[in-house]
RNA sequence: GGAGGGGUGGCUGAGCGGUCGAAAGCGGCGGUCUUGAAAACCGUUGAAGGUUUGUAGCCUUCCCAGGGUUCGAAUCCCUGCUCCUCCGCCA
């Protein structure tokens, strides 16, 4: 949620910054709405006010033994005329309120103007993309000639966009995650977290999943309406949701392991075919919580240590600013890394970097007491891949495919792999 | 699933329906004292919002959340959420 003052005193400049990403503020209609909460909000408050004077009046008048009869008589006027002014009020909040929910983030200067994905910026690449001198088959051949692959019986037990590993296969899908964490834990400093899988609405509203990107998601069903995380974002950065945490809090890192749910509406003919787009899939999270002035030096770290992930397992990527037109809702400035598939002969994202600067920190009611100006002040949130463990298997399957058909094992691996160094059929 | 008891400011913890935004203690901050520190003492210390040129004043709202009763609710009623204790069941 962006700032209420940012309406009221900045309306154009705000609007001109939100249509760059593609965001059209009806602004004539906020001005509008605005004007009509200032009035009936001020009227409002000095009913209210009336009232409470007049009620102590009664209480003292009472005390003293005096007549309250007709002081009663004066403040049950009143009683209508508040309850109106109060609901109009609750009315026009409640109005504003959703405006404000469903308007993105204003994009950070640093952040390439642009309409798609077109135009993005490079930022940089690391590794040798990598062409074979034989066949290049894509992660599905790889995975099923192995005979650990396995989408006929996903869909059997499930439906689309699901998948069965076994083997070798799975077993380096779990040694992706163990090697994921340890390296965040041990060497970047991240604290490993364990959060519910399962969240209630009030969360995916802090985040910015809600209202906007109900589709997104799978809802279950009962009385307490919760929602599968569609990232581990959602549960962790809820940590400090209608918190108000002491200055050592900070800088806070969490990295949490978890699957995600995506109900994927809208994506119908993308990606169909493998593991790049499934409705359940694996994720290494990093969330970091900041002060407000070193958002954007967290950034450029938690990007770094979400690239360290990828050098250490031999994968070539590239760093993608994207443009005002391709960020995400709550994003203020988005990094993707984007793997090299060889398969597809292209990047594809892997990870997305995010700092969402105040904007989830302002739903969230996340905030920090600054000792030197005495106030409370909202923190910054980021999060970031760290990585999409799916899409990494995948990424392993294409770039460590060996002519007989059988998969290296990255060397980063080896000590999870259990003695493991080629993944052969079974 | 059954029975019972709670949810109050950073924390602990009081609060006959009427100056209660809330006692007291702890903690924090400032000061006195001290060579320095501790102790002691004094003072101060919640959040959100409105009005406004204003971090000045004034006003509103907030004692888990949402309804209700009342001239007036932290205090009474209803619903929900949540925590604790006991029993049952269970990985």
């Amino acid at each position: 949620m962006l700032d209420p003052r940012l309406i009221r005193s900045e309306l154009e400049q705000t609007a001109a910054k939100l249509a760059s990403r593609g965001f059209t503020l009806d602004t004539a209609a906020v001005e509008a709405l605005e004007a009509r909460r200032k009035d009936v909000q001020v009227r409002t408050q000095d009913l209210q006010a009336e009232r409470n004077t007049r009620s102590k009046s009664i209480g003292k008048a009472k005390a003293a033994g005096e007549d309250i009869a007709p002081l009663m008589a004066e403040v049950g006027k009143l009683g209508d005329a508040l309850k109106a002014a109060e609901q109009e009020l609750g009315e026009i909040q409640a109005e504003m309120e959703a405006i404000m929910l469903g308007v993105p983030n204003l994009p950070h200067d640093s952040v390439p103007v642009g309409k798609s994905e077109e135009d993005n910026v490079e930022i940089r690449r690391w590794g040798e993309q990598i062409s074979f001198d034989f066949e290049t088959k894509d992660h599905v051949d790889v995975g099923e000639g192995l005979g650990q692959l396995d989408f006929d019986t996903a869909a059997k037990i499930t439906g689309s966009r699901f998948a069965v590993m076994s083997g070798g296969i799975a077993r380096m899908h779990r040694a992706l995650t163990q090697f994921m964490l340890d390296l965040h834990t041990t060497e970047h400093g991240y604290t490993e977290t364990y959060v519910p899988y399962m969240v209630n609405r009030d969360s995916l509203r802090g985040t910015g999943q809600l209202p906007k990107f109900a589709e997104d998601l799978f809802k279950l069903e009962g009385e307490q309406n919760y929602y599968l995380i569609p990232t581990a974002e959602v549960p962790v950065t809820n940590i400090v949701r209608d918190v108000i945490v002491e200055a050592d809090y900070m800088p806070r890192k969490y990295v949490c392991h978890t699957p995600c749910f995506r109900s994927e509406a809208g994506s119908y003919g993308r990606d169909t075919r493998g593991m790049i787009r499934q409705h359940q899939f694996e994720k290494v999270e990093l969330v970091q919580v900041v002060r407000a002035e070193d958002s954007y030096q967290a950034l450029e770290d938690l990007t770094g240590h979400a690239e360290t992930v990828l050098q250490r397992l031999g994968l070539p990527y590239r760093v993608m600013a994207l443009c005002t037109g391709d960020m995400g809702f709550s994003s203020a400035k988005t990094y993707d890394l984007e793997v090299w598939l060889p398969s597809q002969n292209c990047y594809r994202e892997i990870s997305s970097c995010s700092n969402f600067e105040d904007f989830q920190a302002r739903r969230l009611q996340a905030r920090w007491r600054n000792p030197e100006s005495g106030k409370v002040e909202l923190v910054h949130t980021l999060n970031g891949s760290g990585l999409a463990v799916g899409r990494t298997l995948v990424a392993i399957l294409e770039n460590y495919q060996q002519a007989d058909g059988s998969v290296k094992v990255p060397e980063a691996l080896l000590p999870y792999m259990g003695g493991l160094t080629v993944i052969n059929k079974a």
